[in-house]
DNA sequence: GGCGCTTCTTAACCCACATCAAGGCGCAAA
DNA sequence: TTTGCGCCTTGATGTGGGTTAAGAAGCGCC
């Protein structure tokens, strides 16, 4: 059911972020043993705040992204489409009650790595725990990035950067949405856009 | 030179973020009898922006902040006290350019973990590797939850948060430090406080 | 083709916070 | 004691973006 060259993406992903280590093969079939392909229509919910953290998921197709509920507000965190890895971090790690919900921005195709399976692969295999170690590395220098993207620029150079940064994205998510990754209401972005496309009077 | 209480705190932290693994008593001791003690003024830097990263510290005592430099201003990105490892993450990780300049709030007594040794015991022992790996995890959610707060809160409650969850830190350090952290000018700092501490008429 | 839903835009008004400009206070050096 | 400096506060004024309220435009569905 898993589809070959969706494996062979992660896989891919996987070799890179423990390099130069290897996996025993059997540390590595039993990993890949345990994917489970899953099919998300636009708007599915992959986790929701609240509930426990059952997998780390990798996107073959499509774009995800994890955002916080405040009262009936969206505030999106992060974005992810194919070739990256999402979960919910601390569910994942701690086995706590996930902080984040995570929704398909359009229809996806996502591998899932249950949690039990890739505790097991870290235990199994020093190889793995790289892997886990360099993902995770990835994941706060980006998170880190967007804290310092946050405080110092204006609403409008961050506009800029993302579409600049993720051509891929905002071509294919609604603009209140990247508002919320934004910081700012969708009537604030519709007036940064006018203002960038209409410079000269 | 190396003070035994020091060694002692960091020594736990290691062995709590490694459980249930244990490292190799070789490796453990190439990695102690690597550390070095170092003394800081009030202003010190440990790393800065655009110099190649060196190591991981570990806060004996006082307060160090990260913090970005954008056209004269100090954007903070996060304190550290004592018990808690600092570094730059993108710099350590990758080996290049820090994008974070490391400085001293209070004198402060640290252990430096030099770069090649921190490597060095990731390949040499699983134990460090997951020490790594637990470690990243911790500073991974620390900074989303970061994010999110810059992204769902005011200034005024992401004061009171920082009052609360870091008080050692918050009598430790000046105002305008605090409001760089919240991303606001001492200014509008001083007013929340005004008002937060004279609420009726 | 008409209907309804979602998304995006526009406009008017308001407010939190930035900016600019003075002071005030504590402390250390002279 | 005086001077100077770093830090905090206060006030006046400006503005980016929030809020509210309407439309307009795209699009699937009947």
């Amino acid at each position: 059911m898993v589809a070959r060259m969706s494996v062979a993406a992660l896989d891919a992903e996987l070799r890179r972020l423990m390099a130069p280590l290897t996996p025993s093969p059997a540390a590595h079939a039993a990993f890949i043993g345990a994917l489970r392909e899953r099919k998300l229509d636009k708007g599915a919910h992959l986790t929701r705040e609240g509930e426990p953290a059952e997998a780390l998921f990798f996107v073959c197709a499509g774009v995800l992204r994890y955002y916080y509920l405040v009262d009936g507000e969206e505030h999106t965190g992060q974005f992810f489409d194919e070739g990256m890895f999402v979960a919910d971090v601390f569910g994942l790690t701690t086995g706590g009650a996930n902080l984040q919900s995570i929704d398909a921005l359009t229809p996806c195709t996502v591998l899932a790595i249950p949690r039990a399976a890739l505790l097991g692969a870290y235990d199994a295999d020093h190889a793995f725990e790289r892997f886990g170690r360099r993902a995770i590395e990835e994941v706060a220098v980006g998170s880190q990035r967007r804290t310092a993207n946050l405080l110092k620029l204006s609403a409008e150079e961050r506009y800029e950067r993302f579409n600049a940064n993720r051509p891929g994205v905002a071509c294919r998510v609604p603009q209140y949405v990247i508002a919320s990754y934004l910081g700012v209401t969708p009537e604030a972005l519709s007036r940064i856009r006018k203002r960038r496309t209409t410079p000269p009077t």
